[in-house]
RNA sequence: GGAGCGGUAGUUCAGCUGGUUAGAAUAUCGGCCUGUCACGCCGGGGGUCGCGGGUUCGAAUCCCGUCCGCUCCGCCA
């Protein structure tokens, strides 16, 4: 039926015929003359009807929007007072000599051109016409060729591609499970696996040595313009390998793929680790596109009342930065008021700042709300340490760590793309040496990777001082997005009890949850480690998409429903009964 | 669970200090047009102002509730 793609005609092909199928694009009736612009997935090429071809002229004048049909045509050269530079077709047309009308269209929801912009709410019910837009199109295909060449690079390096089960035990750690009822189990659940972590390390100690899957993992939380309940993850894992070659293969592949694809040099990626990071930068996915690090002042300022930063008193947990913006001056009344709200958001009650006017003038050449709280002295060694020049704006977080870091980090960021701060477009590194575990002030501890992550360093050191201790834990950073991470897990029993211990897992509850795992320990389990990453956001990343809906066919929405099917629904008294399930609806 | 923004024609939006018949653009329909390419010109049709309640002589507009979409915090690795 088709000879070639609409948008791939180019002058080479002048005097052929040529059988086209796509869809009108739109449609120009002169009168005299009829255009119609018909597209497929290549591209779109102009096709001209003329009343000589009387039955193809009385077809083409019926045609509407979105009707597919069969063109056959003969190439032929415009002239040159009407070639059209803006298409890749624009030095050719067909003329068009029979048209077959495959289909016809209802007049679409919205339109397609590249000028209007629907509603993402109308776009997701209507998301197969949305995605026949070439912008749709080259997303989801580059995903196509993103998952190819991970494959043909993990294939190349030896990795075994193995499917996990969907339907696996619940796991009371981490995200909330979606869950499916067993019909052949009344009363018991299955849940959908949130990543295939267990499964893969079991996979190593089958001896596989090398593992891989593009692994759809499902978690039930909030929704964000970064996170869908159900994601895909590129997961590996790899046996007798330690942190550094695991990372060197993992950065070797992002590093070819942004070659192969978006045909950039990330460079090699620096490591920093996770306490450096978070004193730099108060965040764990730094974003080092740009400069701007937090400077801790907290030492200047112990005489000084806290009060002035609206903080809590100066106790231990808390911390004092400062942040220093250069030409602030550029900073109206408005826009700092506008960045003390931002900060209010992540529970910083106010944003304190010192403009600098002239830096030669001491006390005199500054400008601030809050020099009349602080002694002149502190003022002055805290503009010393900064380092600030003219026109600079200072600003400062003081609060309990993790709201100075938080708000102050998120600052940085904001900051940087408000005012375009970037000194160069990609920054790709990785994050080394977390903690291991994370408190809740009260002793009780959770993992922070999860809790079949090796501790680095002494188990009793771990035991007396879990706070301390760092784990052999790896993020890759890309642009502050939080692209992939993993770890050197436990490949021995007695250090997974100990962790246990620590996290206030009883033997019990152990075996109940773990227990399969905790035995698969004890029968030659080798060292091994890997990492995942995060699939959708590489693709976001990688096509400069600003919502991973974009990235994905069919996502779902904030309430985590399909606009699309009208998932989820009500299912049938039958099925519930079935399924020994009893509903109770809340009252609405 | 919380904060913010939005919901008016198929679509994107204006109207919102209450007051005749709710507008624009585009799409759509009809007519004209032989070189356009976001074609042009003329004419027409098209509205549960998200939904429910309230205030009022009168509500798209004010108030309360609710649903939906988006962004963020919490949550989530």
């Amino acid at each position: 039926m088709r000879s070639h793609y609409c948008g791939q005609l180019r002058e080479s092909h002048i005097g052929e015929q040529v059988s086209l199928c796509g869809w009108v694009h739109r449609r120009r009736d002169h009168g005299g003359v009829i255009f119609l612009d018909l597209r497929d997935h290549k591209g779109i090429v102009q096709v001209v009807f003329d009343p000589d071809t009387v039955e193809a002229f009385a077809l083409a004048d019926q045609v509407r929007n979105e009707f597919v049909l069969n063109i056959v045509g003969k190439v032929r050269a415009r002239g040159a007072n009407v070639v059209n530079l803006k298409m890749a077709t624009g030095q050719i047309e067909v003329l068009g000599e029979k048209i077959t009308l495959l289909n016809r269209s209802e007049t679409p929801p919205f339109q397609l051109d590249e000028y209007s912009e629907a509603g993402e709410d109308v776009r997701l019910k209507y998301r197969y016409i949305d995605l026949r837009r070439p912008e749709m199109q080259e997303k989801i295909r580059l995903r196509s060729k993103t998952t190819h060449l991970i494959r043909e690079y993990l294939d190349g390096h030896e990795f075994v591609d193995i499917e996990t089960p969907m339907l696996t035990k619940a796991t009371p750690e981490g995200a909330r499970d979606y869950i499916v009822p067993s019909r052949t189990h009344p009363g018991e659940f299955f849940a959908l696996p949130q990543s295939p972590q267990l499964f893969k390390q079991l996979l190593m100690m089958s001896g596989f040595d090398r593992y891989y899957q593009i692994a759809r993992c499902f978690r039930d939380e909030d929704l964000r313009a970064d996170r869908q309940p159900e994601f895909t993850q590129i997961d590996i894992e790899t046996t007798f390998l330690d942190e550094d070659a695991i990372m060197a293969l993992a950065e070797d592949m992002i590093k070819r793929l942004f070659v192969e694809l978006i045909d950039v040099d990330l460079g090699e990626f620096p490591h920093i680790t996770y306490t450096e990071a978070m004193k730099l930068y108060g965040s764990d996915r730094p974003d080092l596109r740009f400069g701007i690090p937090f400077v801790d002042v907290a030492d200047l300022m112990k005489e000084v009342e806290f009060k002035v930063f609206s903080g809590p008193a100066n106790d231990h947990g808390s911390r004092v930065v400062a942040l220093r913006l250069p030409d602030g001056d550029r900073l109206s009344r408005k826009m700092i008021d506008e960045y003390t709200r931002f900060v209010g958001v992540y529970g910083a009650k106010g944003l304190a700042y010192i403009k600098v006017n002239d830096v030669d003038s001491g006390i005199e050449g500054l400008q601030s709300p809050i020099l009349k709280f602080l002694p002149d002295d502190v003022v002055i060694d805290v503009i010393e340490r900064i380092g600030a020049q003219n026109k600079d704006i200072i600003f400062f977080g003081a609060d309990k760590s993790n709201v100075v870091n938080d708000s102050i980090g998120a600052l940085r960021t904001k900051l940087a793309e408000d005012l375009d701060l970037y000194e160069k477009q990609w920054s790709a590194l990785w994050v080394t040496e977390f903690p291991m575990f994370e408190g809740d002030g009260k002793g009780n501890w959770g993992a922070m990777h999860h809790p079949f992550t090796q501790p680095l360093g002494d188990l009793d050191e771990m035991l007396e001082n879990p706070g301390e201790t760092l784990s052999r834990a790896y993020d890759m950073v890309i642009n502050g997005n939080e692209l992939g991470g993993g770890s050197i897990r436990v490949n021995q029993s007695v250090m997974q009890e100990k962790i246990f211990k620590v996290l206030n897992i009883g033997e019990n509850e152990a075996q109940i949850k773990f227990g399969f795992l905790l035995d698969a320990l004890k029968f030659g389990a080798p060292p091994h480690g890997g990492l995942a990453f995060g699939l959708d956001r590489l693709i976001m990343i990688l096509s400069g998409s600003s919502s991973i809906r974009d990235v994905m066919a069919f996502p779902k929405t904030q309430t985590a429903a399909c606009l699309l099917t009208s998932a989820p629904s009500e299912i049938d008294e039958l099925q519930l009964r079935e399924l020994n399930i009893s509903v109770n609806k809340p009252a609405k």
